[in-house]
DNA sequence: TATGGTTCCTAACGTTCGTTAGCAACAATT
DNA sequence: AATTGTTGCTAACGAACGTTAGGAACCATA
């Protein structure tokens, strides 16, 4: 057996307790000492199983990114389906995602543009893209008659702004589960568009 | 006269240039001696005209406080209008104020955290107060069978998520002004609950 | 018993941070 | 002519920053 460990590996460790922190705190203001102290460990121990600060950062934003895009490419498969489908199936991807992940979540939503070059530039990349997919899928539904409203792009914005925003409210002891919430989006910002 | 200076005062424009440098680069990752550079000043010299760092940062955030809260106050002065139009008035004045200032709105949003009490708790309770007007009028509008949706809280809850959201996309040279922002998001936002 | 990976330590590096003290120039007011 | 407020400078303070070097345990495998 390779590293078996009981519970998780000293890497992973760091990666969940930074994004705690960053969190919130925020990445700027969250010291290597502070990320030690919360680990009990000593500051520059870090560094045995991490290149650099924003190491972290880079993880913590990138894997959450892929957690998306694997969901989305997932919910849009079948593109012989009703886009409203589509879409729902889309939603309740990310809010799931979203709810899983929410430290980290919030961090990916706030934090992505301590990144520095050349992450920071395939950060926003990859998030725009996403954008695009959500836009272009309502504008499909429009197109398809599926869908209505007079104004597609707006309503692209206040889907994404709502998912955005999510992270900052949800608690996890909340009665409002992930698949519930996902639901409850769905219909709200679809119950006024869809037929 | 008193000081009728051509253009701002120093403090103005410290606070403006600040405004900036925070939206763009966050609070806690812009330096004073980066402010200053950017008002063509040395670091030391910000100081004969405000106290601390912070104490710019209190001031961005709770002016545009007083100016969300005023306009909420106004738009809902008249509590015998229906409920739908104080609500649209409200979202028209917070989009007013989001569009008229979008660098203050966005670090208003986003660097509220790096306040220290009891400042932090003070900025927390009005946002809560603010919030909670949004939910019980339009709870109002639902008892009154003015609105209809299968869940008030809920509804409060992508409103806000989209006003939030509004000054990260924002651009002032975009198609859409204020009042034509704040009249589809009403719409939007109504039209699936309105009757 | 030797080896290599994981883990952590102490001590320190050079840099940057927010902030202060003390001084000087200039404007407008008295 | 004296005063006051505004504005800015240089130089420096102590603290905190991210990071590194070098060494030492420990544990598994060989």
């Amino acid at each position: 057996m390779e590293t078996a460990s009981p519970t998780l590996s000293r890497k992973a460790q760091i990666d969940q307790t930074a994004t705690a922190l960053f969190r919130r705190r925020g990445y700027a203001a969250t010291s290597m000492r502070e990320l030690a102290a919360a680990l009990g460990i000593e500051a520059g121990s870090i560094y045995s199983h991490i290149r650099s600060k924003e190491e972290i950062l880079h993880r913590i934003c990138f894997r959450l990114a892929d957690e998306f895009m694997a969901g989305w490419r997932n919910a849009t498969a079948d593109a012989s389906a009703p886009v409203a489908t589509q879409l729902r199936r889309a939603i309740e991807s990310h809010v799931r995602v979203l709810i899983h992940h929410v430290d980290a979540s919030a961090v990916f939503m706030h934090e992505w543009r301590h990144l520095s070059e050349p992450a920071h530039g395939e950060f926003l990349q990859l998030r725009h893209g996403y954008e695009v997919g959500f836009r272009e899928l309502i504008a499909r539904g429009v197109a398809a008659g599926e869908l209505h409203t007079p104004d597609p792009a707006f309503a692209a914005l206040t889907l994404l702004a709502s998912l955005a925003w999510l992270p900052s409210w949800y608690r996890p002891d909340g009665k409002l589960g992930a698949e519930q919430i996902a639901e409850r989006l769905a219909d709200q910002l679809l119950g006024g568009l869809a037929n």
